[in-house]
DNA sequence: CTTACGGCCTGGGTGC
DNA sequence: TGCACCCAGGCCGTAA
């Protein structure tokens, strides 16, 4: 499931074949995760993809304007749980759930495959951008340690919670959250008001090690996740507890526990990550 | 305003 | 062999 190291592995993967390239024709299967499937076919033939960028978990491809038209506007795909976002030869054969396909002018394209479709693909103009840009938080790479501690210092919250809340960070998801909360020791239920500073600082460099890491190993293939080519991560030898109930902690040997935090499948070390003291039991 | 939670979308995997 | 059910991430509506 794509996360933050997953969208970032794919985009400096499409770089290479999209940048300065013209797009020529789109053609779509199932367009329900799509805003507006009939915008996005008028649009996007003959526009010309100036910048591939990672925001948060989502991909965006910045079009020029059309020679006749007017502002600069982005292409904004998610990838959802399942998605895929790879460049081919239109000769190679089509994978099963593919849903769109962006035909490039150097005879390429660029598939779209999503076997859930929780994924979603809009265009967003260049006067809409900011407001849609403004319901994303920080990113977890850029934040400092300072305006994140003040993010969460305040917050009643769960850590959990907060960590996933896209409009406090853009780009978290289930595997690095608990990932990162192992790293530093957090049990996952804590409230973010309850946690000391120095619980804030090493969770800050916990979720910064992690995400990098995860990047220099492009990623995690836990289910359908491939990169640009069409290649699976490695990161996933790396969990320390996600997906790993009652095997034992790297760290201490206890046994991984999952429970469920903020409606999500959760896993933690019982020793390692101490549970809050006044917490209501379940 | 902040937080918690249930429901919805879809379909592969699991367990009976 | 079939089939009901669980679950995933994001988002929205509702309630406290």
């Amino acid at each position: 499931m794509p996360e933050l190291p997953e969208v970032e592995t794919v985009v400096r993967g499409l770089r290479e074949p999209l940048v300065g390239r013209r797009i020529v024709g789109v053609r779509f299967g199932k367009t329900d995760f799509i805003d507006d499937p009939i915008a996005l076919g008028e649009r996007l033939p003959g526009s010309k993809i100036a910048r591939v960028e990672r925001y948060g978990k989502f991909v965006t491809l910045a079009l020029e304007p059309l020679e006749s038209a007017q502002s600069e506007f982005y292409f904004f795909i998610h990838l959802g749980m399942t998605g895929q976002l790879i460049s081919r030869s239109p000769y190679e054969p089509v994978a099963a759930h593919t849903h769109a396909f962006v035909e490039l002018d150097d005879g390429r394209e660029l598939r779209y495959t999503d076997i859930r479709r929780f994924g979603r693909m809009l265009l967003v103009a260049e006067s809409e951008k900011e407001k849609f840009n403004g319901k994303l938080g920080r990113d977890p790479l850029e934040i400092s340690e300072k305006d994140f501690i003040a993010e969460f210092s305040g917050r009643r919250a769960r850590v959990k919670a907060l960590l996933l809340d896209q409009s406090v960070l853009r780009g978290m998801g289930n595997i690095y959250t608990d990932e990162s909360l192992w790293r530093a020791r957090i049990h996952p239920a804590r409230l973010a008001a309850n946690l000391s500073t120095p619980q804030l600082k090493a969770l800050y460099r916990a979720m910064r090690q992690v995400l990098l890491t995860a990047i220099r190993m492009r990623g995690s293939s836990i289910s359908d996740y491939l990169d640009a080519e069409g290649l699976p991560g490695a990161y996933q030898s790396r969990h320390r507890v996600y997906g790993r109930a009652s095997k034992p902690c790297p760290r201490c040997g206890a046994a991984i526990r999952r429970i469920v935090v903020a409606g999500r499948g959760t896993y933690f070390c019982p020793r390692c990550q101490m549970a809050p003291r006044n917490k209501k039991r379940s």
